[in-house]
DNA sequence: CCAGGTGCTTGCGTTTTGCAATCGGTGGTG
DNA sequence: CACCACCGATTGCAAAACGCAAGCACCTGG
């Protein structure tokens, strides 16, 4: 794809400026959904499948999601890449001004005030577990729950 | 509009996740593009007319701007909100991200480098000031150049 | 009266989206 | 072997959005 400008905000709209890429992200990231079927059956904003195809093919090419084949009739499983990873603070901070900003629903804005309250701290811990789940980092060792944990408690225990 | 779920980062997606509406709160924010003109002429991208014009009537409509009209003929100026003016750091997060993955010019780098490199301080004294440009508050009185002054300094500073 | 600036609007062809149904391939079960 | 559920898509079709070029009604200054 040719680029409409050198602007890096530019740069980023035109990688994930629409209506599904980032949700799909979101998904693999928070929902930890590597699959096809997974990620069509648990969408929250109930994507079609055929946008989602799409959608994992542009976020593979680019460079935001890898894809390991499995072998025909296998399902593959999508993974997160450093550039994917590196968005948590985006996320975060698209989640804490949908929070401020817009009706929500209890359960799904516990998450994001989690992650919000939690700062660039926290957001660093998150994105170690991931590159130790998506790269296979070295799983870092840190007393108790992991984040990834207590944002599934958080969701769990909100009503 | 109708939500498509009740999830924070999906609820801002909503509001500005297109391939223009943030070109145009960019152009709004760091380029003080106030009046139709201006934006349309000084479109890094090259934004159609009328898709500025449907843009510019979503985001008024979603509370990111509000539209000053100075009567029939006269041009109708164009402000950030207090819910456009918290996406700064979304914005100086989505710079940092393209400036580290993708190719960007040199003169437009330097900007999201600059505000990405001062951090939540830096970018809160640049919201008091878009609030005391855009909504009217007191100018927070403070030594050396504004924030903007500095981004326009760096911006004219490269080659 | 006219030239120039104001914010759009219109027409039209192309592209993208959204929805529903379907497809060929595989693995497990009876 | 027959059957069936699951796998990741693909296809057809209608609706919406996009992109381009031109035009519009209004006002100001000379």
């Amino acid at each position: 794809m040719q680029a409409r400008s050198g602007c890096p905000i530019n740069a980023a709209v035109e990688a994930f400026g629409d209506s599904w890429s980032l949700l799909v992200l979101r998904d693999v990231m928070f929902g930890s959904r590597r699959y096809f079927r997974e990620l069509l059956a648990g969408s929250e904003e109930g994507i079609a499948s055929n946008i989602l195809a799409d959608r994992l093919k542009r976020l593979v090419a680019a460079g935001l999601l890898t894809r390991e084949d499995a072998g025909p009739g296998r399902r593959a499983a999508y993974s997160l890449t450093e550039a994917s990873i590196q968005l948590v603070p985006i996320l975060a901070q698209l989640g804490d001004w949908g929070v401020r900003h817009r009706p929500t629903t209890n359960r799904l804005r516990v998450r994001a005030e989690l992650l919000a309250s939690g700062g660039p701290g926290l957001w660093e811990e998150f994105m170690a577990e991931l590159r130790a789940i998506h790269l296979g980092h070295p799983t870092p060792d840190r007393d108790g729950p992991t984040v990834m944990q207590r944002l599934a408690e958080a969701y769990a225990a909100a009503r």
